[in-house]
DNA sequence: GCGTGATGTTGAA
DNA sequence: TCAACCTCACGCC
């Protein structure tokens, strides 16, 4: 579920619901959310890779024993289950934590060179960096299978062989990706012409949610090549490749 | 009912 | 590099 989108949206929705009643809603950040009360004290919420947020019209059912935060007024309620983080903080740690992740795709004041300086510095592997939330904040195991299959990137290139040229593409491509996650509150990347009603071939069957090229396809032949999309453990992590379409 | 895995991060070894 | 943490849906008995 929660990939920076993921967050973003949850911003927008907490907003529809509490702004100017009991909460207001601002600042996500990569996927750390920010629930802001008289703009000095906020609730800091990570889903990690459990959390989940269920919005609801009132009244509020009683909660369940894994709800761990409920905010409600007279016609909404929100119930936060699993997150990794999820603690009453002050701006000076907010900012604490702004300054410990990389730009986020998601954000119109984000600096992609900031990001870049990293990895062309870096012998570690694009798939490394493009997770790791120093570098880019708000990039998952999902976005970054599928930015690097979009650019023919093979996932073990180093980051310091990556070209500005691509590294510009990259960002791009994730900003429009991202954005697009937010509004449809799901992630697709397969461009129209491979979309398997273009392609004559069966719907998607797995059950993540949306339409993409190689995450969780391992042996499934390439949506463009047709070879078998390739699968290996990376930092704990389930990497999904082409090899055949994805260089060096 | 039980085992498994998942779109994540941290901290110890 | 690895265990720990948090939840829940799914497959298989």
């Amino acid at each position: 579920m929660p990939e920076g989108h993921t967050i973003h949206r949850l911003a927008q929705d907490y907003a529809e619901r509490f702004s100017g009643r009991t909460v207001r809603v601002t600042s996500p950040h990569g996927k750390h959310l920010f629930l802001g009360f008289r703009d000095s004290d906020w609730v800091h919420i990570h889903l990690g890779l459990f959390g989940k947020v269920g919005f609801g019209d009132a009244p509020a059912p009683p909660p369940a024993d894994t709800v761990r935060l409920r905010l409600a007024d007279d016609t909404s309620y929100v119930d936060l289950r699993g997150p990794t983080t999820c603690a009453l903080i002050t701006d000076a740690e907010k900012r604490a934590v702004h300054g410990r992740l990389g730009p986020d795709p998601l954000r119109a004041d984000a600096d992609p060179g900031t990001a870049y300086r990293r990895i062309s510095r870096s012998r570690t592997t694009i798939a490394a960096l493009l997770m790791d939330q120093k570098v880019v904040a708000g990039v998952g195991n999902v976005y970054r299978a599928e930015v690097l299959f979009r650019h023919g990137i093979d996932p073990y290139r180093a980051g310091r062989d990556i070209t500005p040229a691509e590294w510009d593409a990259v960002w791009a491509d994730l900003a429009a990706l991202m954005r697009e996650g937010v509004r449809n509150n799901r992630i697709d990347t397969v461009r129209p012409e491979h979309t398997p009603e273009a392609m004559g071939r069966p719907p998607r069957v797995d059950d993540h949610g949306g339409e993409v090229y190689v995450y969780r396809r391992a042996n499934l032949p390439c949506h463009i090549c047709g070879g078998g999309i390739s699968t290996a453990d990376l930092a704990a992590r389930n990497l999904f490749w082409c090899p055949a379409c994805q260089k060096r």
